[in-house]
RNA sequence: GCCCUCAUCGUCUAGUGGCCUAGGACGCCGCCCUUUCAAGGCGGUAGCACGGGUUCGAAUCCCGUUGGGGGUACCA
């Protein structure tokens, strides 16, 4: 028997990182096993039925490694309706379901609770199909529902308290429940692996795969991501769109890196690894059992490795999106035409240590392509003192007589004007560094002075004097 | 409420009865290096939730407590 995973998300117009961990362990489950994996995408509603979101959820698949072409599918949810509805009609056939008219508020009003389930008042009427009849699946009075789980071992249920659970809307269209394990069933899935969230419905769906005769697959349950608060990372209070990070400039390799580490760890003491480990290593039976908490400062942490480990040329290649923009990433505040490829190239060898995410790149450069440089009063403030002035004064005459304009000599002009004040160079190179960047923090002086050339340099000590007067 | 589930530094984890006076990483704090800031190097901070067992011996096994998470829809 072959290994057949599938990932099912429904269209939503973003794609959750922890969707993202789900996609990439049925993906190492499948490559561990010679298996296939399926990608389903659940649009039954329609509000969640738009093309470009699936295309969406394709190209983030392909971002963080899983490629297009790659896998079976897309399969489309809609498309198995009549499946869906088939299904459910022949399990009323045989009696393992029946209508019922039973409106929630009714069920509540006999219940008194809002969290106590249907209580089976439509059990024994009969009832046929019609107007605002919805099908239920007859859930057994007795015994017990265990469920082979590769991380949980046997969860287990008792079946009088599952409640007799809608498998197919008044209107007849099936509901998550039936439509999931129908279309796993049609798709020939031996191994569902998904989020925790999902395991009290699990009971329910072997029930159904059982009814339908059919033996149910191996199931796999992890447990979810949560908030620094401790809660399952939500869509409206986190960030958690896969896309936010890949625009703010994480690097796929470090994302997905960092998504398996959630509840797992490689052997020996490390935890960058090449993918290849992850996937020789990782094991979804060893995954913890807890929630994990997904910490933005370790994701930031591993980019800067993943970032610095990269060559100068890769570097500057994976920099290009923040330089430019792009539909999805913020137009730089430079004029295109400003912008000078060779003087990036040359700068950021220099960029490369000192950022964490690639959209930081842009006001680590700015000030080479911007015709002044950006106006921060902040580091305005700190660095024009008193002695600001005499300082300039002294770098633009000192610059301004040098015959080699380069970096070492620059330095080396500007230890003499701080010596001949008593100032030491991390003193002396401020109002210069802010002059002619604009910040307090950035690339080395020198250098940056260097490639931005003679007239520039000069001019900007110039008009920051003049600020001064 | 009920059902399910979980529990090692603040966080992610290693640890599967003796190798643990609990290891690594992120964070944080020092020091070094240094033209700012990073990077890098060195050092430090901090944990087996609690209570009972089992055992010669428990972070590791069992029970309970407490606490956390998930679910409880004619959503997926």
């Amino acid at each position: 028997m072959t290994v057949r995973v599938r990932f099912a998300p429904s269209p939503t117009g973003m794609f959750h990182v922890g969707g993202a961990r789900s996609a990439l362990q049925n993906w190492i489950y499948a490559q561990q096993h010679g298996g296939v994996f399926v990608l389903r995408i659940e649009d039954t509603d329609a509000a969640r039925n738009r093309p470009e979101w699936t295309e969406g959820i394709i190209s983030a698949l392909d971002w963080i490694g899983i490629e297009r072409g790659t896998y079976e599918g897309p399969h489309f949810q809609s498309s198995y309706a009549a499946d869906h509805t088939a299904a459910a009609t022949r399990l009323y056939g045989e009696g393992r379901a029946y209508y019922c008219d039973c409106k929630r508020e009714d069920v509540i009003a006999r219940t008194g609770n809002t969290h106590i389930g249907y209580d089976g008042f439509c059990r024994e009427r009969a009832l046929g199909p019609g107007e605002g009849r919805a099908l239920r699946f007859r859930t057994p009075d007795e015994g017990e529902t265990v469920v082979v789980d590769l991380v949980r071992g046997k969860p287990t249920f008792e079946n009088k308290l599952l409640e007799d659970f809608v498998i197919a809307r008044s209107d007849g269209s099936a509901v998550f429940l039936l439509a999931n394990v129908v279309d796993d069933m049609s798709m020939g899935i031996t191994h569902v692996i998904r989020a925790e969230e999902h395991l009290p419905n699990t009971p329910k769906q072997q029930l159904l795969w059982e009814a339908l005769g059919v033996t149910p697959p191996v199931w796999g349950h992890v447990p979810v991501i949560v908030n620094e608060k401790r809660q399952k990372l939500s869509k409206r209070r986190d960030k958690v769109a896969l896309e936010s990070y890949r625009d703010e400039g994480y690097l796929a390799a470090a994302m997905r890196n960092y998504l398996m580490l959630l509840g797992w760890a490689p052997t020996g003491d490390r935890e960058i690894v090449p993918w290849s480990v992850v996937e020789a290593e990782y094991k979804i039976e060893e995954v913890n059992h807890a929630p994990a908490f997904f910490d933005v400062k370790k994701l930031r942490a591993f980019n800067g490795e993943y970032i610095r480990a990269l060559s100068s040329t890769e570097f500057t290649q994976v920099c290009a999106p923040w330089l430019s923009g792009t539909e999805t990433i913020a137009t730089p505040p430079w004029d295109p035409e400003k912008f000078d490829s060779e003087v990036f190239a040359t700068i950021a060898p220099l960029a490369q240590t000192r950022i964490a995410v690639l959209s930081e790149i842009v006001e680590y450069v700015d000030f080479f392509f911007l015709d002044e440089p950006v106006q921060d009063d902040a580091s305005w403030a700190k660095a024009m003192k008193e002695g600001a002035a005499d300082i300039l004064d002294g770098a633009a005459a000192a610059f301004g007589e040098l015959t080699e304009w380069s970096a070492d000599a620059l330095k080396a002009a500007l230890e003499q004007v701080g010596e001949a004040r008593g100032l030491k160079l991390g003193k002396t190179q401020a109002p210069v560094r802010v002059a002619v960047t604009g910040r307090t923090i950035g690339l080395p002086l020198f250098e940056s002075i260097e490639v931005l050339g003679r007239d520039r340099a000069l001019a900007r000590i110039a008009a920051a004097r003049a600020r001064l007067s």
